[in-house]
DNA sequence: ACCAGTCTATAGAACGTTCTAGACATTCAC
DNA sequence: GTGAATGTCTAGAACGTTCTATAGACTGGT
């Protein structure tokens, strides 16, 4: 049961087939220097043998790593479907993805130092916390690419998503509606808050109309709460600052006895997997894993190719109608 | 800016000191066969030029790598919460985790062999959906811990959580609170839906209560479904698969012009995050995630240690009563 | 005085790969 | 027919650690 066979090594392979071990690293990588004929016959022997390569060992050794560290956090949904996304990225272009979780005793620093410890060749940090001087420590020993958060110094690449055109979008889309009377409930201390906030104020004093700001946060509590602050002159539209406290205020608004959309419409932000599979079929504006994780990946890689300098690239949100928006009712 | 320079190595380190690579080596690991004076100078030299050990290296020669393999979805928010324990769990008992993701174009197999070619020790796999049969193939090559899945095969140890526990809590809580018509809106296909299915009965017939049962599934729409179809004749309250699938319940009640918990109580699964936080505020079976986690790196540790025989562990689940269960109503 | 035991330290092999340098054949150009 | 170029292969060093074996300096007991 527990019979721990030593599992076998380019040498077994090497052995088996009759070459050297060089000749095996040369055929397992696919590198050019071996004829077809000897090829083939090194690949049958490692399958015969059920060879894989030491990804250790290969790691210490090479020059090139082609390995990519991504640090993100348990406690974010949304950070998840960048890691999905990223691993396709990275595939595409060669490189490997390396993980590291940033959990409850395990905080980012021990987190991105791993990654390093591992070889990685550069950093990818999803909405990290850390101080621009403890990110330009990382970025002197690797290239390091700051996802969803761009106010990360000049050491640092950063990819995140353009919070002034996200808004734009949500306010032009119920601007278009017929609706005037609308609401940002913000998100307070949160990254990007003062962002959406000041985009709100521009974009609806470009349309003549008067930009309310209520107080909120990130959470379904803090939109209801949000809500109930607004009884007795609700609007006519709420833009949340994310998809759960749109949820929130979505709440509120029910339970004082206002139906999304005929009465108040809704908009979210993030487009949260939670909000697409949910009956609530939320309208939100998308940040885009997929996008914004290509982005960061294609970025490092970049670095690696010897890209010059740090950047910080935006990528533009896109806004996905659904049924918590509807035309104003005249009045 | 990008002067990436060498870092330093072990050698490094013992020129600095003045001692041998072997001695720093000691220091590092803390292992006994160094003398405090000299360990204190090592150190010294080690933090003066920010050495940090190489754990490809490390990995690649120490007998022991102390290393836990973990793969876990990307999809699955829950799975996020037993990473997160498991770190500690693992830091705990001196052991690292090594993350890998099934993702989008990552199938299981693929997470599960680059794990064992970091050198992982043994492999935790969150609710693996492998056969038995390449378990069994896994579990030859180093000890594997099915987490969340118990059916399994006998090469293959399991952690799982009592189903039949919670829907007995579930059902012991509205009985208690005066409830006879009890729905059990089901899981459908999903994984231990059966033995969820299964237990209710059991528990429903065991008070002299009739078993109804609607199929359902793992989403709010399903849910929402199951609910429609209860329309006419109404529950006095519901158990729900899953968290997700007891909003959807909560939603189709509530169109229906049924309050919650006034006119129906409704109990979750899962107690994930979601149900925690919102304003929600679910009564819900809670699995317990760091139990969960700690449970399977316990057994890993155990395996590693020499346990004979892969065993199956069945941790009890405990309910978490919120706000979406009250008194039944008299009629 | 001597041996056994303990403590501290070191040299050098080992882990499983990749990389560098070069050997040997064969082909090509002239 | 010669020199260069190309294609195939290999020996052996290197990556940065840990491990094994052993050396030397002390102790303390006889």
């Amino acid at each position: 049961m527990t019979e721990q066979q030593r599992r076998p090594t380019l040498m077994d392979v090497a052995e088996a087939a009759g070459v050297s071990r060089a000749l095996v690293s040369i055929v397992m990588r696919g590198a050019p220097g071996a004829a077809e004929s000897t090829r083939k016959k090194v690949l049958e022997a490692a399958r015969e043998l059920g060879y894989r390569p030491d990804s250790r060992a290969r790691l210490l050794r090479s020059a090139r790593t082609r390995l990519l560290g991504l640090s993100f956090f348990t406690s974010e949904p949304f950070h998840a479907e960048i890691v999905d996304a990223a691993y396709a990225g990275a595939a595409e272009r060669g490189y490997e993805i390396a993980l590291s979780a940033v959990a409850s005793g395990r905080p980012e620093t021990r987190a991105a130092e791993a990654l390093l410890d591992m070889g990685c060749e550069a950093l990818i940090l999803i909405s990290p916390t850390l101080g621009s001087q403890e990110l330009a420590g990382f970025a002197r020993r690797a290239p390091v690419v700051s996802l969803l958060r761009d106010d990360v110094g000049d050491q640092v690449d950063s990819v995140s998503s353009d919070n002034h055109a996200g808004i734009r979008l949500a306010v032009e889309h119920l601007a278009a509606l017929g609706h005037r009377r609308i609401v940002h409930v913000d998100g307070g201390a949160a990254v990007s808050a003062d962002q959406r906030r000041d985009a709100f104020r521009t974009e609806m004093l470009r349309r003549g109309l008067e930009p309310f700001v209520v107080p909120g946060g990130l959470t379904e509590e803090d939109g209801l709460r949000a809500c109930a602050s607004l009884r007795g002159n609700p609007p006519s539209a709420v833009i949340a600052f994310n998809d759960r406290s749109a949820l929130g205020v979505i709440e509120g608004l029910r339970t004082a006895g206002l139906r999304v959309p005929a009465d108040v419409s809704v908009v979210g932000y993030d487009d949260s997997q939670f909000a697409r599979l949910s009956y609530v079929q939320l309208t939100s504006v998308s940040q885009d894993a997929p996008l914004l994780a290509t982005a960061a990946v294609d970025r490092a890689v970049e670095r690696l190719a010897g890209a010059d300098a740090p950047a910080h690239l935006v990528r533009t949100p896109h806004l996905v109608v659904r049924n918590t928006t509807g035309p104003a009712r005249p009045n």
